[in-house]
DNA sequence: TCCATTCGTTACAGTCACTGTAAACAGTAC
DNA sequence: GTACTGTTTACAGTGACTGTAACGAATGGA
């Protein structure tokens, strides 16, 4: 069924990635706003234009992780009680976290938060992506129980499932100090006890 | 207490009001990105430059209830169950709207809510209004409950409560063509299913 | 192997939100 | 009246993002 891969679909394919990783090596280096996108372009032998033929913004330059999140997210919610598939994401999110924490480090990791957490520009793209969860969320839950996405039960479901995304940001800067390993148990702890007080009702 | 108020301090807010209102009026009119900034201060009789005095940015031009409903969430949150504080607050919201649609029309309502909804850069303004929400939640439920603005029940709690604005914003949307007072019931009717779904648990 | 089509890159010109600065210009306090 | 203070202005920038036309290189077929 796959078709075998043209050249210009592998350039163009390996220039993207090229792309997303010079620049989040950058803004990783001098911070977002000091990393004007003509200065990725140059580093990458190519156009502004270019980059903007690719990225429809800035900020995806940044390679983030929401949307293996989303798919992962959609896929356990067609046959999984929606705290736990969310519980499930969140714990393979925090094992990426330490795997990624092995290969670089955990400062790396911690760095790469922190520059989301204090760019403007960031939080709003994070903020986006994070309606982006609850929506493929209303979607999965609305399939599967048979309502509109309309449904005000559905909506509310979804709401507070992806409010664990919340809990989870939180608790990891939270317990970021006591390193890679101790804080992903911290981590998964709290998002227990998030996911239980909505099991038990407030 | 209150000082009077002084000639500058009339004519400042006399302007920013000014600003805000021809802003929302020429929004309506042509569409968000089809009004400069530019336009808004030409037709006040002032500088690009002034009205950047005043306001952060282009949407924080527009007239919106944000304010005053973090506001009257955060007060709410001191002495009520928080999902009777935000069912009470949204309550308000929609009485508010009934009024101004006899104020002006329904018609006219329901295009300030098409506007924000189909313009790009509103629509992540209202996502940053909405956590400011989250985060007055946050804080008022820490202070009640005497845990940490850290602790994951209040920040699960905090979210899953925000989450009725979800509700609301997608109820109202989709009973608006039934006229002010019929769609505000309806509405109504959805918040109170969604906020029973929390009490009683996922 | 040649040709036509397709499609990404480039050069270039432009828009517009937003910023910094210094000078002019109030209102305010004494 | 005079010094002080806060606001507006004129002006010159920055940088993300867009549209367009020309160019060149991969592709698919003859």
């Amino acid at each position: 069924m796959r078709e075998p891969e043209t050249l210009r679909e592998r350039r163009k394919r390996e220039l993207r990635q090229q792309l997303s990783d010079t620049a989040t090596v950058m803004f990783l280096e001098r911070g977002f706003d000091a990393v004007r996108v003509a200065d990725v372009a140059r580093a990458c032998g190519v156009t502004e234009k270019t980059v903007f033929n690719h990225f429809g913004s800035k900020e995806a330059l940044l390679a983030d992780r929401w949307d293996p999140q989303v798919e992962a997210l959609s896929a356990r919610l067609a046959d999984t009680a929606p705290l736990d598939a969310a519980l499930e994401v969140l714990g393979e999110e925090l094992d990426f976290l330490v795997a990624s924490a092995r290969r670089h480090s955990w400062a790396e990791v911690r760095r790469f938060g922190e520059l989301i957490r204090t760019t403007p520009a960031l939080v709003a793209h994070h903020r986006a992506a994070r309606d982006r969860l609850t929506e493929a969320a209303v979607e999965a839950l609305a399939t599967r129980s048979g309502a509109t996405p309309d449904d005000p039960i559905v909506r509310i479901t979804a709401a507070a499932v992806t409010g664990l995304w919340n809990v989870y940001a939180l608790s990891l800067q939270r317990h970021q100090a006591k390193g890679a390993a101790r804080a992903a148990r911290e981590v998964r702890a709290d998002l227990a006890r998030a996911a239980d007080a909505l099991r038990q009702g407030l």
